[in-house]
DNA sequence: AGAAAAGGCAACTTATTGGTTGCATATCCG
DNA sequence: CGGATATGCAACCAATAAGTTGCCTTTTCT
């Protein structure tokens, strides 16, 4: 039994917001959240940047699950995908349910507690 | 009249989600996210890495303002800040509310046009 | 067929990152 | 005071990232 192989690799919420840490992927990846598939030609204008360059910042949304790519006649379309990016609202959402909780915590002790534990 | 100095340079996405994107400091964050301040030395124990390498990456996290550190007697603290975290998450819903919206349109494209637009 | 359009691939350059070691400084404590 | 603790600072290194240029292949379109 070999192990199935996964058709996205399910990248780790590191490499998901690795991806999104650059001006130019954002910007990518906002133009490409409005659903329409779009070849790199039509991503490039519009940007100082070279084509190549920009086919960079694709792959590296494409390694992070961000994006898809299809080769259509001459041009390859990228599409957006929304999964990484709920998980890495799902993520940020862990991080700050912790940090409310603490804050919860620190509050019912206050209140509990009026004297603030000192036995003094 | 100069501009005021703001004490945290509020962040760009680009560079809070930059800061996001290394497994170490990730692990960094979710401990801090508990709202506890912790030492360098403290924050140190439990990784392979050396205590600069360490220190290194918490003024990545402090850079885009995700901890702020304060020196008390002869160590510096540092503590989980909630603010850039938020900006991320808002950022990713406006990203999501695109999707949604798009997905919205064409549900009603193709609901209101049986046809699906063919003349033909 | 032949030019134009869209990309892919590879080599190369420069800057940034992640990490290390070594050493100096500041505190705390007995 | 003197040692242990906690950190800061600087130099240095290897790997990766960002971007470029040059060239070759595949499609389209007339």
């Amino acid at each position: 039994m070999s192990k199935a192989r996964l058709p996205i690799p399910e990248p780790e919420p590191a490499r998901i917001f690795a991806a999104l840490g650059d001006r130019t992927r954002l910007s990518l990846l906002t133009r490409l959240s409005d659903g329409q598939p779009r070849s790199i030609a039509a991503l490039s204008v519009d940007t100082n940047l070279t084509r190549q360059a920009v086919t960079k910042h694709l792959h590296v949304l494409e390694e992070a699950g961000i994006v898809r790519s299809t080769r259509i006649g001459r041009e390859s379309r990228f599409t957006y995908r929304p999964e990484p990016i709920a998980e890495a609202k799902s993520y940020l959402d862990r991080v700050t349910a912790q940090w409310d909780d603490a804050l919860l915590r620190l509050k019912h002790f206050v209140e509990d507690d009026p004297g603030g534990g000192r036995s003094a």
